[in-house]
RNA sequence: GCGAGCGUGGCGAAAUUGGUAUACGCGCCAGAUUUAGGUUCUGGUGUCGCAAGACGUGAGAGUUCGAGUCUCUCCGCUCGCACCA
């Protein structure tokens, strides 16, 4: 063993060791307990950045302890290898997306191999190869088959100089990032795929997640937003009848308008000589597609100078056309009632419509409508024959009324929009569908799959997709009828990609989308990623698991995570790191100066995985000295040479407390890593326990065999942390096999049993002293011992002791006065 | 705007089931070692107060013998919002 502590040594003796041996390379094995433990894949950006530091080393952690545990730990890595960021750079380069993507793939590869992570690096996969989108492309024909995918128009982010689809983070300010020109919604025909079919499933399985965090589980269950209400028809003279839902059917007879979209037709056919409502269709189309902006916005209308029949009263109430009414979500429609809605409130008041209330409160209170919109349920007024009913008896009752009048029906509806998964970019998966002027869309047939993306297409100064002006691509033969016939040209959202990948690494080599080895590994035991998928990617991956399991992939669960873990943020003086603030931490740097441990260490140490963590430079050479002490002390202890067995029957005083303290700690970190998750507070146990171990100079045979058994304890309950720094200090501790091989330390039950206990004593709450009693005093002696202690009885003196409360282990409380 | 969180020393944080507020680490102060710097080691470090003691977990109220923890109101910050991944 060496004087000196020297990372860089331990760390590629211990990698060479794993990589040798193949230790990470797991196999199904009937008659062993499977754990599955995976990180979310990384995009390939170039370089990892903390977050994914924090991401992988907490994911290892975990993978490491279970291996302790004796479990057959499955831990992949991936790339997550489609996006836009590639396609940027090779406009940028006029370089080549895959060229750049594969490069960064490399170099990030490096950088978590030096990290020590105990991936199987055997099922790695990148979502850019043909041998894994082929697949997705063989289950969305499969879906097509099925009806499970459809195509509609939909609106993207236009970019009317560039030519282009905009992504809503290519937005700025109302305008295209690179052209500067002002963005126009623009409808175009996209591909969806019908995921409100899976709503209910999604919904209820949400109960069933009680390895989730309680605040996704509720983030999905709100996204999912199942509600119960009404559909209705508003007839308008010469239309269409409009079609509108409400959660509240109570209110109808509070209806003052109607607002549809801009682009509703009916506000389209309206603007067609009208040069006023023209121009504000117009300001309609310059709102991004981001449902936040919708809704901050300021709300504005225009009177198209028709009216709605009220359905009940036949009252004709006008109709506006508004900017906060989405045409491609729900009817494009909605019934407005100010008096008890807020929005409509404020654009009643803004537009001079009369504001009725309909709706007062049940407990006979009054309220101001001067104000705001009175939005409880209550009792219903000016309703006519509905008046005098609760709001939950008048649900019924007009839903009743429309419904014998053919004028609505109850509906459940979903918040949950299908999924469009059409992307008017390159650098993804081709959508496998050919459309054919005679037979329409026709699915690309299984053996012509998969639909490889060229990946010479040209790159320059120019945006948009290259595959888009490539004919040898495009131009092809209908599947069909053998005619002429052109591909689809738009590739899929890369959370396609993303939704099933989990799955992927349990067969990466397997000749159909999965094997019977999914159902050996699946689901997920353990997933750790970051609390931004708390919504879209989990929800979709959620989706994904169930197509797979109803197209006969999957049959051993219809959940793919068991239990989830979503980690905080990495900071830098208190925002997220990122490039555009400039405040990264590159972690290439700090492995080169401290060694993979040191960081893993730091990050594990600096706070608990769910909450963010504020990076700190000291606070790494806080964790360096850390190591570097538990090594010195190492090897001062080694260096005394042979160690004989420890003679439990025999320990004085001070060895009695250091086993106990050593006792207590295997407790607390087998709990803390194992249950709790708190890997922050494990490792500051472990520091505690060296600082007690620096104090201990015992030279007593017995006292170092209790300082060979505390520090080969400490060594294994470190070890899926600094897993290097471990392997090391195992060997020089005298063991022949690997500590990856070792199993998890136990606590010695005989060294926890204490003596005597200290219990605080409160008088009125106040802690005013502390008493040390024997461990299975009674009640009464405790109580007698309280009172007669000096410092409680000051102030007790001259009171009367009303009520004494004892918490057994922790506390004597005595309230008098 | 809607949805979900968070708020404790100079800083990162701990307090797991309503029961010792500030463990552990950083920083700082003092001392030892060292030619010096760095390293390493020892001690101290919530606020006010000579002390006894009082106060103290974003603000305010409530429940309780007892509240950082539970309830309500308010303030501030962070994340997500369907084409960033």
């Amino acid at each position: 063993m060496q004087e000196n502590y020297n990372p860089q040594q331990i760390e590629q003796d211990a990698q060479t060791f794993w990589e040798e041996n193949q230790v990470f390379k797991v196999s199904e094995e009937a008659d062993r307990e499977k754990f599955y433990c995976l990180s979310m894949f990384p995009y390939p950006s170039g370089r990892l950045h903390m977050g994914h530091v924090r991401n992988y080393s907490i994911g290892d952690v975990i993978s490491r302890y279970q291996r302790m545990q004796g479990k057959n730990v499955l831990q992949p890595m991936g790339w997550d290898a489609f996006g836009l960021p590639a396609e940027n750079a090779a406009h940028k380069h006029q370089s080549h997306p895959a060229k750049w993507t594969y490069e960064n793939i490399d170099y990030m590869r490096g950088q978590l191999k030096r990290l020590g992570f105990a991936y199987d690096w055997d099922r790695e996969l990148a979502t850019c190869t043909p041998e894994y989108y082929r697949w997705e492309q063989w289950l969305f024909t499969r879906l097509y088959e099925k009806g499970l995918v459809y195509k509609k128009n939909a609106v993207v982010n236009w970019d009317p100089v560039d030519q282009t689809v905009l992504a809503n983070e290519q937005v700025v300010d109302g305008r295209g990032w690179r052209s500067g020109a002002l963005v126009e919604r623009k409808e175009i025909p996209q591909w969806f795929m019908k995921i409100t079919a899976y709503a209910d499933e999604l919904l209820q399985e949400v109960d069933k997640l009680d390895g989730w965090p309680e605040q996704v589980r509720t983030m999905q269950r709100n996204w999912i937003g199942r509600s119960e209400g009404v559909e209705l028809q508003f007839e308008v003279a010469a239309e269409t009848p409009l079609t509108v839902y409400t959660t509240r059917p109570d209110t109808l007879m509070g209806v003052t308008y109607v607002a549809v979209a801009g682009e509703h037709p009916l506000s389209l056919k309206l603007a067609q000589g009208n040069a006023e409502l023209q121009a504000f269709v117009d300001e309609c189309k310059h709102t991004k597609v981001a449902e936040a902006d919708l809704a901050t916005m300021e709300k504005k209308g225009f009177d198209l100078g028709i009216t709605a029949k009220h359905p009940i009263s036949g009252e004709e109430v006008p109709v506006y056309a508004a900017n906060f009414v989405l045409v491609d979500y729900g009817s494009g429609a909605v019934m407005s009632v100010p008096a008890h809605d807020q929005r409509d409130y404020e654009f009643a008041q803004k537009y001079g419509l009369p504001i009725k209330q309909v709706i007062a409160p049940a407990n006979g209170e009054p309220c101001d409508l001067r104000k705001e919109a009175f939005t409880e349920k209550g009792v219903l007024i000016n309703s006519g024959e509905f008046d005098g009913k609760t709001s939950a008896e008048a649900v019924d009752a007009i839903a009743e009324y429309l419904s014998a009048a053919g004028k609505g029906e109850k509906q459940v509806n979903f918040r949950l929009r299908d999924w469009g998964v059409s992307r008017q970019r390159y650098w993804g998966t081709p959508i496998p569908i050919i459309n054919c002027d005679s037979c329409g869309a026709v699915a690309v047939p299984e053996d012509q799959l998969p639909v490889v993306l060229p990946e010479d297409a040209a790159f320059g100064d120019d945006v948009g997709s290259p595959i888009k002006k490539m004919p040898e691509f495009y131009q092809t033969t209908c599947p069909s009828c053998g005619g002429a016939a052109e591909r689809e040209t738009d590739t899929f959202d890369t959370f396609f990609e993303s939704s099933w990948y989990y799955a992927r690494y349990t067969c990466p080599d397997a000749g159909s989308m999965l094997d019977e080895r999914a159902n050996y590994w699946l689901p997920v035991d353990q997933y750790v990623g970051g609390i931004e998928h708390a919504v879209l990617h989990l929800l979709y991956a959620r989706f994904f698991h169930k197509l797979m399991r109803d197209v006969g992939l999957i049959n051993v669960s219809d959940e793919p995570f068991s239990h989830l873990l979503t980690q905080g943020m990495v900071l830098k003086d208190g925002t997220k790191m990122s490039k555009s603030k400039g405040n990264t931490v590159d972690p290439q740097g700090l492995i080169e100066q401290y060694g993979a441990d040191t960081v893993r260490l730091f990050t594990m140490f600096a706070a608990p995985p769910e909450q963010s963590l504020e990076w700190s430079d000291s606070g790494v050479d806080g964790a360096s000295r850390f190591l570097k002490r538990l090594y010195r002390l190492i090897h001062a202890h080694v260096q005394q040479g042979e160690i004989s067995a420890l003679d439990k029957a025999q320990l004085n005083d001070t060895q009695k407390a250091l086993r106990l303290k050593l006792h207590q700690t295997i407790q607390k970190v087998s709990d803390d890593i194992g249950r709790r998750y708190t890997f922050n507070t494990a490792i500051a146990a472990v520091m505690e326990l060296t600082n007690e171990l620096l104090k201990f100079n015992d030279d007593s045979a017995n006292g170092r065999a209790l300082m060979q058994e505390a520090l080969e304890a400490m060594v294994l309950m470190l070890s899926p942390i600094v897993p290097h720094f471990c392997h090391a200090m195992w060997q020089s501790l005298g063991h022949q096999r690997a500590v990856i091989d070792e199993r998890w330390p136990q606590a010695d039950e005989t060294a926890l049993v204490q003596d005597s206990i200290e219990l605080m004593v409160q008088v009125n709450g106040k802690l005013r002293s502390k008493i040390k009693v024997a461990a299975d005093a009674d009640q009464q002696t405790i109580e007698t011992l309280a009172q007669q202690d000096a410092h409680v009885k000051v102030h007790t003196d001259g009171k009367t002791v009303r009520k004494i409360i004892v918490v057994p282990g922790r506390l004597v409380n005595i309230v008098a006065n």
